[in-house]
DNA sequence: GGAAATTAAGTTGTGCACAACGTAATGCGG
DNA sequence: CCGCATTACGTTGTGCACAACTTAATTTCC
């Protein structure tokens, strides 16, 4: 009982965001030699998902799923059209936009990533854990943060 | 009801891994500017919590705490000693370790440091959120996941 | 005691994140 | 229609992450 002051406030194990941190992190590690065999990092795998679901994409409609800017993304992006996934190409109707489109090769790839997701739960396999509620909790916490940010 | 299979599986906003990535970058946004009145970085700020609760650690026991190699630990140390925050030096006893402790400049950082937890609990504040429980699933999956692949 | 394995840091190179800035095209108010 | 703000994208620079490698010190085992 050395001291009532809040307890343990300082310390890293009981931060949140070093929690968020550390979990994100090592998410992505077990992504990592999966997405490996397709040839893409994890951030490059979010895009091609994105893609996946909507072709035809502007950079800026990329950023605003992924938040993500174009300092991020236009290198990313060049990255994923030297790989042969993607092509980007100024839109005609108005010459600020860079279309992004998947090539044959970009939804080929579709195909040999379908089975990552399953994989992926199979290796965080956690019985008594409620992914779901998991799910929502973090989505709402980073759109709150959003709203409050643009605001 | 057009498709019976799995749903949405391979759905970004259904993805537990970019929630988390989402969540995890927006918490550190939220971070930045806090932490920028120190004039650290998050993960500066996060090895700065490590030597608050226990000071006088080499780099390998800040990299176990944080699970980060010195690939990243040595530049980044660096850069705290250049900030004056810490001090690096050769143990004499096995002179592969490098000791790493708090400067007066860096104890005194703590106290400027202090009010952080509360003032990210108060940008955060989400009513109906148990945040204790979603600390423990994050740690959870995190020990896991560290758990399997070290074996 | 000495060779070989192990451990601790550091370095190099790649790829995000993100801030700050630059450029060019578009929209818009007068 | 013209100046000016806005938008879209790109670039530059800094600082993580992480893999792969290097160097040097220590441990292990014969």
């Amino acid at each position: 009982m050395e001291n009532e002051a809040p307890r343990n406030t300082m310390a890293l194990s009981s931060q949140l965001c070093f929690a968020l941190y550390s979990a994100s992190r090592a998410m992505t590690a077990v992504y990592r030699p999966m997405l490996a065999e397709l040839g893409l990092t994890y951030p490059q795998y979010l895009v091609m998902l994105a893609l996946w679901e909507r072709d035809g994409r502007t950079v800026s409609d990329l950023g605003s799923d992924l938040q993500l800017d174009s300092g991020t993304l236009s290198p990313l992006l060049k990255r994923l059209e030297a790989l042969g996934f993607v092509t980007r190409q100024r839109s005609s109707a108005d010459e600020r936009r860079v279309e992004i489109a998947l090539t044959d090769d970009g939804r080929a790839l579709r195909g040999r990533a379908e089975g990552i997701p399953a994989r992926l739960a199979c290796e965080i396999d956690l019985p008594g854990t409620d992914f779901a509620a998991l799910h929502r909790t973090l989505t709402e916490i980073t759109t709150t943060i959003h709203r409050r940010h643009s605001s």
